[in-house]
DNA sequence: AATGAATGAGAGTTCATTCAT
DNA sequence: AATGAATGAACTCTCATTCAT
């Protein structure tokens, strides 16, 4: 280990335990009631430090919305990328993206709830979101184009319904799901949902 | 929450101007970037007014609120009511309620765009809006289970999905629909996705 | 009882309420965090007729001070005219002048306090203050040259002393006697230094 | 009481220069009419400054309150001291007591004024006021025991009447004594009248 | 590269006072 | 004579950001 690490390995450290304490604190307290000083601290860095790689505090959010985008993407990417193949079953392929939004959202709670529940809308971070879900939509088109079963129909708006019920739903799941209510029971549901809503 | 309830005319007028003016600013440029102040001079009043009614900005925000909440429960009271009766068509009243709902935003769009989008999510807002939302909720179980033409399963999950979705797309619809689709075509996509998964 | 009290009647009720009032909430929570509008409230009027009756906050703390200043010239006036008198024992009219200050105060402890504790440091107030203080010591100067059982000295000085010290000690015990002590021991012990230090 | 304790030279120069000034300010204008924005300008600093060492203005004020009583406490605690050894004639250890009051006062006019007169008389306050009171008439009481000139009597009463005197008087004498009187004779007058009240 | 004391514009809120009714 | 809605200057305090060290 070398007497004084090199330069760029202390600097990533330094940015991860900001985004860190960001996430935590954007997360529970809200984008609002945070102060960079409370990110800072926690981070255990010193607020001149915090300036030093991020401009200035929305920059922060971007970089975590950059984070979960790219989660999001991954696990979007992989379950879209399985269910091309027309013999995966329509059901099961869906159950596995809501499952892998799921474990995306509880390995991450704080990160999920920064990012979409307590993160300010301004246009910058909407044009992104908006930016993203576009994408999303597309690779979702692309995919009703390619398997044999689903029911015909305008495909466009099929694919934007099916991305923005799956992502509200998939957030109620995570975070808002009511005690008395078993997560299995409604997955199972909502796939049937889509299931009956896509199929032919 | 007014700290005071306006009994004069004159005063009802100025408590109307403030909800008036702040509807419009947190509408606009979010609740957070929206200062007392501006509320104040945008409402032709004093920001001493502002305070005799209002114990605090918070509550400023809680009464409008209040005031979205009652007209998204008549709205949906009435489209539910309709429905009720099984010789109304499912889609014919599904459709009526999503067209319901979209008018309620056309008519008022700062206001809910002031309540879902910018309102930020403190714990006693948030228990107000889940609040509604379960009684909305209970509300569209009843529903499903009076008609006829609605397959068997499990009513009190079919009836939260529901809600949520018509509640999202709905939210979508109004505000962020891009220019390159059409509100009608996307309506009728909507009920043939709810008609698909209630319909036996 | 006429259908409509004489006009006259009705203000000095008014204002006897103002001033109760302000008595209460001044002598409790203190100048400051006393608002002209829960005086009003208390008061059982309007703030508009508050300031009809008085211009500004200072003038009702005033008023308080005028009442006050009354009362305490009654009763100093009262025992100095008994010790004008050499066949009354020093002592007797000293307790007794004790005794009737803290009457005083008992009787209307909000007022005192409310006047001598909480009433901010204005130079018209402390100018009033002086004014009442210098006349007691003259008069108390004159007592002193009056009667045939005081030491000589500087009289002046002497009288100076006296009023300052009754004033003190008389506060003390009026309001914020330990519960250990016992009035009675105490004013017994006050008299027991004054006649110590006056008598020859 | 500090909000952070500073700890670099620029901190506690920057502390220093805040209490300097709200000392000036609250012992000249009074509490009410200090404005911490005004502190902040007469020390030199920004408002942010003063709030990054005071949660709040009461706080500066308690700051004060302390430096004060330690002042009071140093310079009691060398005259009881004296006074202690019997051998000292009573007179001259109570001049000496008067004296260095008086001394203190001279020293940090505005300070005195700041705390003694122009302080608020909050429950936090007067319970600081009350315990250094306290302590200082066990002090005091000890002293009387222990002198072998003190005449018997009541000891608790005698030194807290003893306290209460000195304190009332040395206080008029530092700040509001008449022109037309002299220090010196004011101060032999106090002597006598306590010695007289204590001695056997 | 890192520190943290310092900054200051501007936020929310209060309350003595006014004046139309 | 009385009301109370309305006023707005001025207050305390916050916090994103800067910069000397």
């Amino acid at each position: 280990m070398p007497r004084k690490r090199p330069t760029q390995a202390r600097a990533r450290e330094t940015v991860d335990a900001i985004l860190q304490a960001a996430t935590d604190l954007f997360g529970g307290e809200g984008y609002a009631r945070t102060t960079t000083n409370r990110i800072a601290e926690r981070a255990g860095v010193s607020i001149g430090s915090v300036y030093q790689y991020f401009p200035h505090k929305d920059a922060i959010l971007a970089a975590l919305f950059e984070r979960h985008k790219d989660a999001v993407a991954a696990t979007v990417g992989e379950s879209v990328a399985a269910l091309a193949d027309s013999r995966v079953p329509l059901a099961r392929g869906l159950q596995a993206l809501i499952e892998g939004l799921c474990a995306m959202h509880d390995a991450q709670p704080r990160l999920t709830r920064a990012v979409s529940i307590h993160a300010p809308h301004t246009p910058r971070l909407d044009a992104a979101l908006r930016k993203q879900e576009e994408a999303q939509v597309t690779e979702v088109e692309a995919l009703l184009r390619a398997r044999s079963d689903i029911r015909p129909g305008n495909r466009a708006v099929m694919a934007q319904l099916l991305a923005l019920t799956t992502e509200a739903l998939t957030r109620w799941l995570a975070h808002e799901l009511p005690a008395e209510l078993e997560r299995r029971t409604v997955i199972d549901e909502i796939v049937r949902m889509l299931v009956r809503y896509l199929g032919s």
